[in-house]
DNA sequence: CTTGACTCTGTAGTCGGCTACAGGGTTTAG
DNA sequence: CTAAACCCTGTAGCCGACTACAGAGTCAAG
């Protein structure tokens, strides 16, 4: 579903503007130069009036930044790669350390993440197998005290109390 | 680690104050009385003075919170299934959607996480093969056109112009 | 009675990763 | 030439889940 749009396609190998980095990318104009001001991009040239002057290498990077981001790195630590590798030697020694940590937080999250997905499918398994009421899951909250959670509380005055 | 103290203990059954509730559930007061706000806690008594004062069951449904926070739903939707309880039948009929949706979710969550970890542990076991040199991760970023991310973009005003 | 730990309310700030304007200038199809 | 579609900068807002603080009241030990 595309909008109208200008017709002009920038040649093989030319320079890009802003908006058809954003289309290949799939990313949006404004994460884009938000990119920049984070200093993932660094200052891209720029034509006589002002706009960006992408190459096509930013294409490159920015997959590279997604990559790096769907495997768990922040924003900041991408930064942080990319001025090592700018900075040259020693090649990705920091990288790698950064690495071995991310994957180990990865291990981490995924043991965590299957421990509560065997919860879940147990309780959704319980709920089945003995009918809808009383199941353990609500049973948990079955005795409190306390009221429903509707109802803010009624802004109750420093002077006016209500005994316990 | 714990700072000075008063030293006097509530009794067993006794009712809470919110600080004790804290102490026992590793919450933080603001985390409890943000809770409430959310709807989440439902109001809790009160003693003369104001203060409030828990229910030892507020212990359960605090664990609940955690238990399903962890899970993956957000206090939104904890709320939500907290009230559909409150109100009674159907027991949790909604629940059980939201609950099969949430592993759903978990499920395409690990599946991109596993993903991503194999990839990176690939990546690591390149890097620890061939030297630590050349490696395709920095590779990927090699040939840009764009200056290091360092130095923010120096101001420029809209009549000093820079060709490209 | 004093002191200090505790509590109250209300408001504002944080973080990450964006998104959404406002108020301009530029480019290009027709 | 005009109008649409693009681009620019700068600032502000959003989301979730809290955290921090100000300014005031309360409670218990010494």
């Amino acid at each position: 579903m595309r909008t109208a749009q200008r017709t002009t396609q920038p040649a093989r190998g030319a320079l890009l503007r802003i908006g058809e980095v954003a289309a290949r990318t799939g990313l949006s104009v404004e994460a884009l130069r938000f990119y920049e001001r984070r200093g993932l991009l660094g200052r891209p040239a720029r034509t006589e009036s002002g706009y960006r002057a992408y190459d096509q290498a930013v294409l490159e990077r920015l997959a590279f930044i997604k990559r790096a981001q769907a495997i768990g790195f922040s924003l900041a630590e991408i930064t942080e790669i990319l001025t090592m590798r700018a900075a040259g030697q020693p090649p990705c020694h920091h990288v790698r350390g950064l690495a071995r940590r991310k994957l180990a937080e990865l291990d981490e999250r995924l043991r965590a993440l299957r421990h509560y997905r065997k919860e879940l499918a147990e309780l959704l398994r319980d709920w089945d197998e003995r009918g809808s009421s009383a199941g353990e899951f609500c049973g948990l909250i079955e005795h409190s005290n306390l009221h429903g959670p509707d109802e803010p509380p009624p802004h109750r005055t420093r002077k006016g109390r209500q005994k316990l």
